[in-house]
DNA sequence: CGCAAATGTGTTATCGTTAACACAGCTTAA
DNA sequence: TTAAGCTGTGTTAACGATAACACATTTGCG
């Protein structure tokens, strides 16, 4: 490996002029950056960032740790990180927990033996423990998507419930009363609050104990969306319209449905959050409640950012970030018969 | 922040003693250990890494640069990578390139200097020089997807041009004659690979004029897809199929056909390399090339590691994952008009 | 019993870089 | 003319960790 010693052996000056030239700090003549660069040059040296980072404290590196690196929504969260974060000189370490709290707790230690400078954080459900660490050890971080019940933290999210009433909203005005939603862990915030936005938009229609009867909890996947929409199926009377609060137990529902013959929407209607990204579509056709996924990319590390440079204000931020209801062609009256 | 050193002070201790205790190296007495490990946990203690890495000359960490990090078939090359690395204790920093070239360059820069062990790496068109410059800095690598002309280097790919074969064969036992494909850019292999697979199965079927006329280079986008579609169709007589040489071609083809309402495959057949996540669609249609994207992440991944602990061989190695062709609804015979 | 080997711990130098200080030569202004 | 300041460069110590060596003390075996 070269090193600056070996450059400043090349150029006859000593280790610090070659560090000058490198940070274009201090003074240098022009003979000897031009010796220098010559040399840098011809041997090809890189600067070593871990001997740099060492000695100031700070890798411009910062992690990402998501539930899920499958889920679009996630891809869409980390392409704004990515973008954000290198316009700004900052590299994303990647790391995919499967919403298992022991290997987030895994990750988190690694991340901070590698010193990233912050961290952007998915919480999973279990993720009290390791958010209180991160709290007392001072570790930037800023939580995307959810929050964590009992703690204090920086978080960049939509406004689950609010949105979910729209949306719930939206199927009654279509004439739903028989509405079921599948929702996602109990102990994830963004599904809890969604169950609770539709709770509220049922009540709101004096319809309360029809949600609470036609509320179900799986996990956010195809699979648990599958199971939950035959059990919501298998209700009589059957519901004319179901809520899924994510894309995949959409999908999972989708499938359920096909397998006994049910239109959408001729038979029954179907919503979900989370919209799928355009580009991986044939032919859009679910109603959603679409999130700015990028743009929660994009400003959690924004946020990250201005906290490591002290440029956010002390007390915890909570950015809420707008949502909005499609309309395409999942929804539809309920069947007259 | 906590260093060996205030361990050290607080267990009464040299640094010496603490270091052997997280490594657990030399002799140490049962109750020194116990002493430097209550020190530990008394002071939250973690170890920098950074150091470590510095004598070490070691970061175990790895980079994956992509060129699409939207197209779920490289977030599911991520996704094997991640997996297996982790297994083996490296982290994965991740970059999106965009297909170009001068991002592709300013990665390498940075990383290098992070000294990540090694690079996982789908080249843009244009990677001709940066990957001679990984070969001369001697910085282990292996190139996912894609081979770079003129080098020699590791790589991890599909038989596109076998696998396409069989695809447009599976278009000509369905009786079509006029078949369009839709490349992607001129400069990746991948995507000339795929056209020399169509080319070849046209020619061996006495169509190779028909091949030559109704070739179209574009970008590996639904933009291009599209735009490509609609060059296509403008020929007379209209083409009777498509191949699209990618996913994201393939959604831009169908817009195309939507837009003049030709329908998928009754007036025209479609068929695409690259699957869609199962997880992301609702109703799987199209006919498609598969590749094996997860094992690619976890092959490539594996021979870097291996190469980085000396057991890989000299010769740059070339790993060829099989294809399947997942005939659905997409592809039919022509219209008998 | 005596000496070699095993056990336990500390000291020094080093990884590659830069901050802080030192110093020499040259300019500038009173 | 002279001191203060600018310009250009080098030396030393430090970032946090560990390898290599040094040095006690204990153990084991003929």
């Amino acid at each position: 490996m070269i090193t600056i010693a070996d450059v400043a052996k090349r150029a006859g000056v000593s280790k610090m002029t070659v560090s000058r030239v490198i940070n274009d700090s201090g003074y240098i003549s022009d003979e000897t950056r031009a010796r220098v660069e010559a040399a840098i040059k011809e041997l090809g040296y890189i600067p070593n960032a871990l001997a740099r980072s060492l000695r100031f404290k700070q890798t411009r590196t910062i992690a990402l740790i998501v539930t899920d690196i499958t889920n679009p929504f996630f891809t869409t969260i980390a392409r704004g990180v990515e973008d954000q974060a290198s316009a700004e000189g900052f590299s994303v370490i990647f790391c995919n927990t499967d919403e298992s709290p022991e290997e987030e707790t895994q990750y988190v230690n690694v991340l901070l033996q590698k010193q990233v400078d912050g961290l952007l954080l998915v919480p999973t459900g279990g993720a009290l423990e390791i958010v209180t660490f991160l709290n007392n050890h001072a570790v930037p971080f800023v939580l995307l998507d959810r929050t964590v019940p009992g703690t204090e933290a920086d978080v960049v999210r939509s406004d689950s419930k609010q949105a979910t009433y729209e949306g719930i909203q939206h199927l009654l005005d279509l004439g739903h009363t028989r509405i079921a939603a599948l929702c996602g862990s109990e102990d994830i915030t963004s599904s809890l609050d969604r169950g609770k936005g539709y709770q509220w938009a049922m009540q709101d229609a004096g319809l309360a104990e029809e949600a609470t009867r036609r509320t179900y909890f799986t996990s956010f996947t195809v699979k648990g969306g599958y199971e939950a929409a035959q059990m919501a199926l298998a209700e009589t009377p059957r519901p004319t319209a179901i809520f899924a609060t994510n894309n995949f137990i959409a999908i999972g529902a989708m499938r359920a449905l096909r397998e006994i013959s049910l239109r959408v929407p001729e038979d029954i209607s179907l919503i979900c959050f989370d919209d799928l990204p355009d580009a991986t579509l044939l032919d859009p056709f679910l109603t959603v409640i679409e999130q700015q996924a990028y743009d929660m990319g994009r400003q959690a590390t924004a946020l990250l950012l201005d906290r490591l440079n002290d440029k956010a204000p002390d007390e915890a931020q909570e950015i809420i970030l707008p949502t909005k209801l499609i309309i395409r062609r999942s929804s539809a009256p309920p069947p007259t018969a």
